[in-house]
DNA sequence: ACCCAGGCCCCAG
DNA sequence: CTGGGGCATGGG
């Protein structure tokens, strides 16, 4: 058990990270965060250029989630470059809202549930949607300074819960969706190859994932930045940011799906401002 | 009461 | 192939 300390830059925000709509299993408490893993929870802070990890268990499970390991300096000077290259304001003005995000890489099996319940639905509710399931379900209970966590349940903790069951808690429509992947999840789960066109059909074949759920799985759970997620939001911004000024949104070869966060942030932050 | 939410399925043209 | 209605539910 210890308390982690990590030397960080501005490349890295730990409020904006968590808050920008990508995960939906952790809990606040005055800038301090308890958030869920595969296998783990951690209490994580950040005081200015230091983040804190506290863990009962293995350190090295959050610096990968946080991708503590990855260079987003660089990845910013490229998407910078690309959208001065593209004369793009919106860009340039996201890239500058953004920094700090990082794309975490959260749990394969849970990622897909959550997205797959994200669907015409508010974050709120995903939030509540994810902690009833795991509250519920899981076979995975762990501490963190005496006091005790359920992890998203396993797939075989969710195997024979029918969709009845799942509309009893308030599924909704999506019960029938949730039932009929995790019947499939073993399937699917030996056909993942961690590329991005190939993992997008194969989760589109599934009754329930279309593109947007899709990308989001892709790039949330499977670390394919090539994903470019499309919902509401970023169908606002294409409206009112490109179209309505005559432009066309062009992406960039690589880190795409980092982008379109940074976008998503920038756009649902200005709404929040109002 | 009302509108909307990190959409998708399905069917009509 | 594209467009639009219907869908369950509750947050704000």
């Amino acid at each position: 058990m210890g308390i982690y300390k990590f030397d960080i830059d501005s490349t890295f925000d730990i409020n904006k990270t968590l808050e920008c709509g990508q995960c939906f299993h952790y809990l606040v408490n005055n800038d301090e965060y308890l958030v869920y893993g595969y296998n783990d929870v951690c209490r994580v802070w950040q005081e200015s250029d230091v983040l804190f990890i506290q863990t009962e268990r293995d350190i090295n499970y959050w610096v990968n989630y946080f991708s503590l390991d990855m260079k987003y300096i660089e990845i910013l000077r490229y998407l910078e470059s690309f959208a001065v290259k593209e004369n793009d304001d919106f860009a340039i003005k996201a890239i500058q809202e953004g920094k700090g995000i990082r794309i975490l890489r959260q749990p394969f099996f849970e990622t897909c549930c959550s997205y797959i319940l994200s669907q015409q639905n508010n974050i709120p509710r995903i939030k509540k949607m994810i902690f009833s399931l795991s509250d519920c379900f899981s076979s995975i209970n762990v501490s963190l300074n005496g006091r005790f966590y359920n992890c998203f349940p396993k797939y075989a903790d969710l195997l024979n819960v029918s969709e009845d069951r799942f509309k009893e808690l308030g599924m909704g429509y999506r019960s029938e969706y949730l039932e009929k992947f995790i019947h499939n999840w073993e399937n699917t789960f030996d056909k993942i190859k961690f590329k991005y066109e190939d993992d997008f059909k194969l989760l589109k074949s599934n009754k329930g994932i279309g593109d947007k759920v899709a990308n989001c799985i892709c790039l949330y759970g499977f670390e394919e930045y090539d994903a470019f997620p499309i919902d509401v939001w970023m169908k606002r911004i294409i409206q009112e940011e490109y179209q309505n000024k005559g432009k066309e949104l062009k992406i960039p070869d690589k880190y795409a799906g980092i982008l379109q966060q940074f976008m998503f942030y920038t756009k649902r932050n200005e709404k929040k401002m109002k």
